[in-house]
DNA sequence: CAAATGACGGGGT
DNA sequence: AACCCCGCCATTT
């Protein structure tokens, strides 16, 4: 094979594993930058998957707009398209934001893993869903 | 090659 | 809660 300069290739492992993580995040949940982060494998890399979510050509099917900063923040800017486009998915799909802000504890998304729970500290109480 | 830059996170003030 | 600062890391300047 010819073979492509670094710079160039679009996906990399790290690429993929991220991307796979942020599909599997169901509609109507939201998950944070850290927690995909680490759901890919790579532990303490929350900016590298904002990195490569700002590089998704637009209509890339890759739900973006369910993955949030730290404590449910939107990480862009309020007032500026990007954040009212993500408010907008995900109220679209039940997931509301208040002052650019979800509650991680209701509409976090968090599957049946022992790291989840630890997270989010979830209890016996967990009754819906 | 050094410095700046982010769709980040956590801790301290 | 708002801010600031620093650690982290791939890219860009």
């Amino acid at each position: 094979m010819t073979p492509r300069s670094a710079s160039q290739r679009p996906a990399d492992e790290a690429t993929e594993a991220i991307l796979a993580v942020v599909r599997q995040i169901p509609r109507g949940r939201v998950s944070t930058y850290g927690i995909v982060a680490e759901r890919a494998g790579l532990p303490r890399r929350a900016r590298l998957v904002g990195r490569v979510l700002s590089k998704l050509p637009p209509r890339s099917g890759v739900p973006w707009h369910r993955v949030v900063a730290a404590g449910g923040r939107v990480a862009f800017p309020p007032g500026t398209p990007a954040h009212r486009t993500q408010c907008l998915r995900l109220a679209r799909e039940g997931v509301p934001t208040l002052r650019g802000r979800v509650e991680l504890g209701r509409h976090g998304w968090r599957s049946h893993g022992d790291l989840d729970r630890l997270l989010w500290r979830i209890g016996d109480q967990d009754t819906a869903d």
